[in-house]
DNA sequence: CAGTGGTCTAGACCACCGC
DNA sequence: CGGTGGTCTAGACCACTGC
């Protein structure tokens, strides 16, 4: 059941993108425009607020609402969290290769310390290679809390998105993560694997993955090649 | 006057840091709240709505609100959009000098892209350095319409910060930004005049400011030593 | 001043969840 | 089933804006 006030903003929207509001355009008053789509006034509101939200309606207390300029939306925005099989999709590429390893291992301090673990404790690390056109393109490092996943990884092997693994195998959903962007340094190991031609410069994330109560539960380095990937992120005030 | 669902929202927020609503308790219903503020159900549900977009609540439909681990806010997280000032001053660095070029150009191509404009049209150029202790730390070209800002050069030279000269010379308020995050060429020789030891690497941010419409006013490349200024990001689902 | 959006209320109905 | 949050209403008062 889709509540009436996404409906509305789904109306208002498709009116947007029309023309029939056009950019610079005043929106009716607020009761006048509750009136015209039948709804409370409050119910209404819902609907701009949402817009409000996603950047398409100024709003100026005692003047009216203004509908503004859209920011086209970028495909591979480093905002939303996603998978590397995704970002490989968004790039328009076909993931040829996956080369992969699992181990378990003793957690390091920066692990520890990103995971909420002991230096020492057991950990899950994988490593995978992607290729696209027998080159490769990204390298990445997981590093899961062997109390969180071991025995899930003891009943299935990994196959697919570590996401999707997550969701299916141990009621675990990645829905945020704190990312540090890097630059890595000329001597990284990981980094020059990747630096196939001078053009072929490489991002590094170093990023902290949380669940849906903000626990944190996989800490990954992600190796990106910068010729192939590109990196958007929308700032704000 | 702060309305009443932000005094609220902050009273709560106070409940969570002091430990009196710890990390996993639940939070009483809607009704009993609202009673105990002394307030409708409704404010009381704008006050939670706020603390649930801040990732301070989990709301389980049917079951109950519940006080989830508070994620460390980063200081020079790159969704926030500020100065480059305001950077170095988070970074705990002292700014020592700033080397500046203004000038008039011609727009090129990717300019005149990214600010609505047409190849050839008028633009400010303006270039900073900025250093720290003597060295280099970050390198700026900054692009503005000859038409937006021209007259406002005329009458004041610039000083200080870009952000705040446009806010009080020319009314226009920068509020969001699409930057895109690039490891530069080995050969860049912008970058190359920050790479002053091998362990300062250089990060690119190619940036389009908007104003409170959404309508482009700055463009610009902006080069961070990564060794000195550290670069997170929020991902979200 | 009149019109706008911002806040707030008291009450209602519903979908969802755990028992 | 009873309790939870999600939606919706009709009406009210206020602060802000431009005339």
């Amino acid at each position: 059941m889709i509540p009436n006030y996404i409906l509305i903003k789904d109306k208002l929207d498709r009116m947007m993108v029309s023309g029939e509001l056009p950019v610079g355009a005043k929106l009716p008053s607020e009761p006048e425009l509750a009136a015209s789509f039948g709804v409370s006034r409050e119910t209404l509101r819902a609907a701009l607020k949402q817009l409000e939200q996603e950047g398409k309606l100024r709003c100026r207390n005692g003047v009216g609402r203004f509908v503004i300029r859209p920011l086209h939306s970028i495909p591979s925005s480093i905002d939303k969290l996603g998978s590397t099989s995704e970002m490989i999709h968004a790039s328009g590429l076909q993931e040829t290769e996956v080369q992969e390893s699992v181990r378990i291992d003793r957690c390091q301090q920066e692990w520890a310390e990103n995971l909420s673990l002991e230096e020492g404790d057991d950990v899950i690390v994988i490593e995978r290679v992607r290729k696209a056109n027998d080159d490769p393109v990204s390298f990445n490092i997981n590093v899961l809390p062997h109390g969180i996943v071991g025995m899930a990884f003891a009943r299935r092997p990994l196959q697919g998105s570590l996401m999707t693994f997550l969701e299916e195998e141990c009621s675990i959903r990645l829905v945020s993560a704190m990312s540090e962007v890097i630059v890595p340094a000329a001597k990284d190991l990981h980094a020059k694997k990747l630096r196939v031609s001078p053009e072929a410069t490489v991002l590094l994330l170093k990023q902290t993955h949380f669940d849906e109560d903000n626990r944190p539960v996989l800490f990954s380095y992600d190796y990106y090649r910068n010729d192939v990937f590109k990196f958007w992120v929308r700032r704000s005030r």
